[in-house]
DNA sequence: CTAGTTGCAAAGAGTTTGCATGGCG
DNA sequence: CGCCATGCAAACTCTTTGCAACTAG
């Protein structure tokens, strides 16, 4: 049902070696220079997203969809937040937040899906940096 | 330095009376039929979106962008809640959660910008009609 | 051999830009 | 009247689809 080409390992090699980061497709296709169109990279990567094994991020403020690796993902509660100026995403697991999602859910009503969510702001390295 | 016309002040009074809402480009060209261009409304929303009356978004799955404006913002830290499924934003106040941002800047040393950050999941309402 | 995969080229969708016209102040 | 705003059409960008060639199993 499925085969393994030389250009889906590349792919997934690839997006594995850049977990810490949010990738485009374009990215991905030029990290690969001549060794996968990118048309192939678009459909490995919606393939790789519906068997939960990569995520697919929209940019707040850019045009094209980011895809990142899932390392450590399932049933467990974490969020993540992403720095809008270096683009890195963190994992953030925190006994502080777990419940976080629970008190939405008994308080507000609301079922919050924590994989969707996403923390945007800026990180303690960035603000240091700051130019 | 900026004109009262028309159609700017249609695009306005429309998104303020939606303020529940992110809307696309598109929804409001339709829901001011034949009276805005569309470039018009892309033009309005870029400007009052610079102006930080308006905010940006971008749907986790679908292919355009929102807008919505800001009723009740600046200063204060509030989350949002859009529900997947109906569209509906909410907005979430609460004791307990207010503390989220400053827990996550002391302890995890990174500075989250709470009108950026969205909570995706499903509204109670929803949940209850699900088909 | 058969079915899934690749990749080019073309089609789509959403957004932006160029330019002439129109309207606010 | 001067300057900004409007809106059509065309350009652009990102993504998807059609189709023939290719390749893993």
């Amino acid at each position: 049902m499925s085969y393994k080409t030389k250009q889906s390992a590349l792919i997934l090699e690839y997006i594995r070696q850049n977990s810490d980061r949010h990738l485009t497709a374009e990215e991905i296709s030029d990290g690969l220079k001549n060794e996968v169109g990118k048309t192939t990279v678009y459909r490995n990567l919606d393939r790789l997203c519906s068997q939960g094994v990569v995520r697919k991020y929209l940019l707040t403020d850019g045009k094209s969809s980011c895809y990142q690796y899932i390392d450590c993902d399932g049933s467990d509660s974490h969020f993540h937040l992403k720095c809008l100026k270096c683009g890195r995403l963190f994992h953030l697991e925190c006994e502080h937040l777990s419940d976080i999602d629970e008190h939405i859910k008994a308080f507000h009503d609301f079922r919050v899906d924590t994989s969707r969510t996403v923390f945007y702001g800026i990180c303690g390295q960035c603000e240091k940096e700051r130019d």
